[in-house]
DNA sequence: CTCATGTTCCAAACCGCTTTGGACGCGCGA
DNA sequence: TCGCGCGTCCAAAGCGGTTTGGAACATGAG
C-alpha cells in the first residue's frame, strides 16, 4: 500500500486498484468535503466554476460514492428487494420470473436502483421479508405470485414498507399496490372465443388453484360457461403446477372420457405444448378436430410461434408488468404517503392456428 | 414519534413500527454498545452471562443490525452481484437463469448473503461491473453466459475482485475461478450414441456460437464426427439462440435437404420440443423414423417427460452449476488468495424415447 | 461609511456499527 | 506484599458519506 499526494492505491493479486473517497477528492481539490458532496449532488450552495472543477476531478480520479456510507447517512439505500419462495415439495420457479425481473431490472438500472433478491423455502419468506428490512437492506419491496388471501400483504402493511404486489389476492380487504393482468377477463374472453366457434366442451387445464392468477382464470372460465348455459364439468377441470408433461397428461386422460372435450383452454404455453404433442400423437390437428385457447406471458424464450401465433392465445406481457411494478415501487419509495396504487392489463386475444368451429 | 425508555417507536401509516439500534439495545441492558457488539457477534471477551442476557434482549427487542453500518464499518457487504445482460437486438433471458439463480441464491441464503442483480444491455456490462464494485455494492460476482474470448474476465481481474465465471471462455489464458459443465464431452458422448445407433446423418442445431458453451458443443459434435471418418456437413448444421421455433424451422427445412438427417442434436428443450413439432407435423415418428438427442439443463419447469425421459438427453443440472457457483464465490470472498478454483460437472446420458436405430 | 443581504464555503456532528487501546478488579505465584 | 496476567468491560476513533449551523467575504441600499 502506497500514498502517492492523497490518493491510495491499493497493491493486490499484484494490480493496481483505486478507490478514492470522497476526502481524499476534496483533498485533492483543496476544498472540503461539504462543498464536494454538494456539487456532486447539485445543491445550489455552490459556484458553478467549482462544481465544474469537482465534476472534472470526480470524473478524472473515477470516484465513485460508497452507497453504504451514503445509505447509512441519508437512510436510503437505493434497492428493492425481490423473494422468491420455493415450496420445498416442488422447488420450481416460476418460469414468468425471468422475465418479470428483467423488466423491473430495466427501471432500477435507469434510476440507479439495486435489485436484491432472496431465494427461500415458502415457510422462511415472512422471515426474509422482516430481515430484509429490518436490516435496512431495501427501500421498498415486490411481492411475487401471491395465492388467495395472502398473508404478506398484511405483514409488510405492518412492517411499514413500500411494496406493490404482481398479482392480486383476493380475501384482502385492506387496500394496497398492485399490478396485475386482468385473469378473469382473459379466460372469460378466451372461452366466449370457443363457444362462438361452437365448442360446448371445453377443458380446463389450470395452474394451482390457490394460486391468485390461477382462481381468477377459473373464474372467467366458469363464469363465460354459466353465461351460455352450460354447467361447468369437474372432469373438464384441472389445476397443477403448469408443465409440459402436465397438459400432456391432461389431454390424454380427458380425450379417453366417454363425452370427451373438443377444445382446451391452457394456463401457459409449456401446458399448451403438452395438450398439442398429446393430440397430435392421438391424430388429431389442432384447429380442425380440436381447438387449444393458451395464456401466452410473452416471454423472451418462449415465443408463441413465428410469424403466425402457433396458439390463439390471450397475451400479456410479464416483462411490461415488471416494468409497471417496479415503476410503481419507486414512486411509493418516494412518496410513501402517494397512497396504493393499482395497474390492470389487458390481455390481447391473438387469433392463431390452434383454434377452428367446433366438429359436427 | 415518541419515546419510552430508549426505544424510538415511530408511528407510520397509523402503525407501529420499531427499529432497534446497538446503542438503545446496550442503553436498556445498561451496557456499552462495544460488548453488545461482541457479545452478538461471539467475541471471546465476553461473560457467558452477560451474552446471555444480550442474546435475549436482542431476541426480544427485535434486534436485527443495520446492514449498511456493518458494511461500512467492516468493508465487507456481504453480498454477491449478477449482472445479467440483454442484448438489446433481442431481448432474451436466458431461460437457464432462473435455475441458476435459485441455486445460488440458496447457497447464499444460508450463509447469510444477499444477491443483488443488475440487467443492462450488453453495451453497458463494463460500467455496470465498474459501477457494482467501485461503489462498493458487493464482494464478489458471478460472470453468466461467457462468450468466447470474454473481455469481463480480464476487467474484473483488474478491478481486483472475486469473482467465478459460469462456463469457461476460450482464448482467454489467465486463470480465473469457473464451474462449467462439460459441454463438449457431452456433445461427443450424444454425437457417439447415435452413431453407434447406425446413423451417419446427424445434425446439430446449437445455441448461438459465439457463446462459448454453444462453441464446445460444436467442437465435441465435430470430434464425434471426425473420429467416425464423417466430414461434418455445413447444411447439417445451424446456430441461433434457441427458442422452439428455430427448432422448427431447423427440422423442417434439413428434412427437405437431398440427403436429410436421420437424428438431430438439440442444444435445448425447447429446440427439441420444436424439433419434434416438425418431425411429427411431417408423420414422422420419434426413435423409430428420426432420432432426436437434445441437451437437458433440468430445469424445474421443463422437465424432460414424466415417468419416463420424453426425449433421450444429456442431462445436468443448471441449478446445482449455481449452487456451485455460489460456495466458490464465497470462498474467494474469505480467501482471496486461495486462488482460482474450478469445478467441472459431468452430464448423464440419459436414454429416452426419441432415439433408435438409423431406418435403413 | 454602515449594515443588511447574498454568495460561497467550511468545521463538526451524525448515521449505526466495529475495533483499538486501555481501565479496573481479581487471583495467583514469588 | 508486590507485581503480573487474566477476565470483563468501556471510551473513543474510525468507516465514507450528508447535513446543520455558521464564517468570511462581497455587494448594494440607506
Amino acid at each position: 500500500m502506497a500514498v502517492y499526494g492523497h490518493i491510495v492505491v491499493q497493491f493486490q493479486h499484484g494490480l493496481t486498484r483505486m478507490t478514492v473517497t470522497l476526502k481524499q477528492l476534496a483533498a485533492t481539490l483543496q476544498l472540503s468535503p461539504t462543498t464536494v458532496s454538494r456539487a456532486l449532488n447539485g445543491y445550489p450552495e455552490v459556484n458553478a466554476a467549482t462544481r465544474e472543477r469537482v465534476a472534472e476531478a470526480a470524473a478524472k480520479l473515477n470516484y465513485l460514492p460508497n452507497m453504504r456510507a451514503k445509505g447509512l447517512a441519508t437512510g436510503r439505500t437505493n434497492a428493492i428487494g425481490h423473494v422468491i419462495a420455493l415450496s420445498n415439495s416442488h422447488e420450481i420457479v416460476n418460469p414468468v420470473f425471468a422475465d418479470f425481473i428483467s423488466g423491473a431490472g430495466e427501471v432500477y438500472a435507469r434510476a440507479g436502483y439495486e435489485m436484491v433478491l432472496r431465494v427461500v423455502a415458502d415457510e422462511e419468506e415472512p422471515h426474509a421479508y422482516r430481515s430484509l428490512i429490518g436490516r435496512g437492506a431495501v427501500d421498498g419491496v415486490i411481492v411475487h405470485a401471491p395465492k388467495i388471501d395472502d398473508g404478506r400483504i398484511a405483514l409488510l402493511a405492518e412492517l411499514g414498507v413500500p411494496f406493490v404486489v404482481h398479482g392480486r389476492t383476493s380475501g384482502v380487504q385492506a387496500p394496497y399496490s398492485w399490478v396485475d393482468m386482468n385473469n378473469q377477463r382473459a379466460f372469460r374472453r378466451a372461452t366466449e372465443f370457443l363457444l362462438d366457434l361452437g365448442h360446448r366442451r371445453i377443458a380446463l387445464v389450470n395452474g394451482l388453484e390457490w394460486m391468485d392468477f390461477a382462481n381468477r382464470r377459473r373464474n372467467g372460465y366458469v363464469q363465460a360457461l354459466q353465461q351460455a348455459g352450460i354447467t361447468p364439468d369437474p372432469a373438464l377441470m384441472r389445476s397443477a403446477e403448469m408443465s409440459e408433461p402436465y397438459g400432456y397428461r391432461a389431454a390424454v386422460e380427458m380425450m379417453r372420457l366417454p363425452d370427451p372435450p373438443t377444445a382446451f383452454l391452457a394456463s401457459s404455453m409449456l401446458v399448451a405444448y403438452g395438450l398439442r404433442r398429446a393430440l397430435v400423437d392421438q391424430g388429431l390437428r389442432l384447429g380442425r378436430d380440436v381447438s387449444v385457447v393458451t395464456h401466452d406471458d410473452d416471454l423472451s424464450y418462449l415465443p408463441n410461434g413465428g410469424d403466425v401465433a402457433l396458439f390463439t392465445a390471450t397475451r400479456s406481457s410479464v416483462r411490461d408488468a415488471g416494468r409497471k411494478a417496479a415503476e410503481m415501487v419507486l414512486q411509493l419509495v418516494d412518496a410513501p404517503t402517494g397512497g396504493p396504487m393499482t395497474c390492470l392489463l389487458e390481455a390481447a386475444l391473438i387469433v392463431g392456428d390452434s383454434t377452428g368451429p367446433a366438429p359436427k
